[in-house]
DNA sequence: TTGACATGGTTGCAAATGCAACCATATAGC
DNA sequence: GCTATATGGTTGCATTTGCAACCATGTCAA
């Protein structure tokens, strides 16, 4: 009878409220559908802009590229962000001296303006969802996150290397 | 000099890499990004399809609206996801006795197979997302996210009541 | 019964996205 | 220097999405 049984591993009956991709998405959804109103509505912002805006303000000039880097947002998404960005007078691009393919990109002072509202906004928001957590559980939650983030681009990558959404 | 100074609110200077909705984000992009290659590549299906029909796998029949209920997905992405998962011919409806408006959706046979084949798949895949973090992290984190996921629809709602993405 | 409003579901349309292909410059090998 | 390949960034095109408006049925109350 070999080893009896009550090892019957879960390879069968899949449940769906213990898959850590699915309820990693439903927060992610949950939690920043809030605060897009601010963008959105206030400023008619994407969330991609949002995040590029805020990678820049948080992090000082850089490139599109470093962007993408750290925020593990696809090319073509922050190219087109900056692209609106720019239109909008939050950004502007200036050369590199070392590479002439990349370009710089800075906040303008209004984008250090909109940055300094929206980070404002954000940090109130962050607070309330981690008023649902308790500081120490929100602190774990954010250490775990970035655990998993850091994993991520592992095992393989594609012909250029893509990534998000 | 009230009470003296030291506790400075972060009321300036947004951490990015502190913001909660930010992390989940990325972390729920980089878990779900390599499982989606599967459901993707081998069957064509879209993020809200796979959900959708994991949805009618693991709770059994029910309408549209039952999924956007527990799903938290918005009720056009699901309308839509139907639509193709019939074509497809996955899915099933049939009108409710008791609600003409309503249909009923069930899998079909060949829907119940591709359920039970992404559904081992995703087995593995969580299996090796939680492997990265312990067995007893991966189950507080689980928690904690249903914890996020369960206070999300509170506070205000628009009109006709929409959600997700 | 008859409105008035709520609810399940679909559709039109504009906007956002993903991916592959592309341009220009860099870099490495020869 | 010259070709081959890598890299920063943009663009074209097909898909997916969000949101508002819509249709049909249901419900509640006068």
């Amino acid at each position: 009878m070999k080893f009896a049984e009550g090892r019957k591993i879960d390879t069968d009956g899949f449940d769906l409220e213990r898959f850590l991709p699915y309820l990693l998405n439903q927060a992610a959804e949950a939690t920043s559908r809030s605060f897009q109103e601010v963008y959105r509505t206030t400023y008619g912002m994407t969330r991609t802009q949002w995040r590029v805006l805020a990678n820049l303000g948080r992090f000082g000039a850089m490139t599109a590229r470093d962007i993408c880097r750290i925020s593990h947002i696809e090319k073509t998404k922050v190219s087109r962000a900056i692209a609106a960005l720019e239109r909008d007078n939050l950004v502007s691009r200036r050369e590199s001296k070392t590479d002439r393919r990349a370009e710089i990109l800075t906040l303008t002072p209004r984008g250090e303006e909109r940055f300094a509202e929206l980070g404002h906004r954000a940090i109130e928001h962050d607070r309330q969802v981690r008023a649902r957590l308790g500081p120490d559980v929100a602190e774990q939650l954010a250490s775990v996150l970035r655990m998993l983030i850091a994993d991520a681009g592992k095992s393989q990558s594609g012909p250029d290397d893509a990534q998000d959404q």
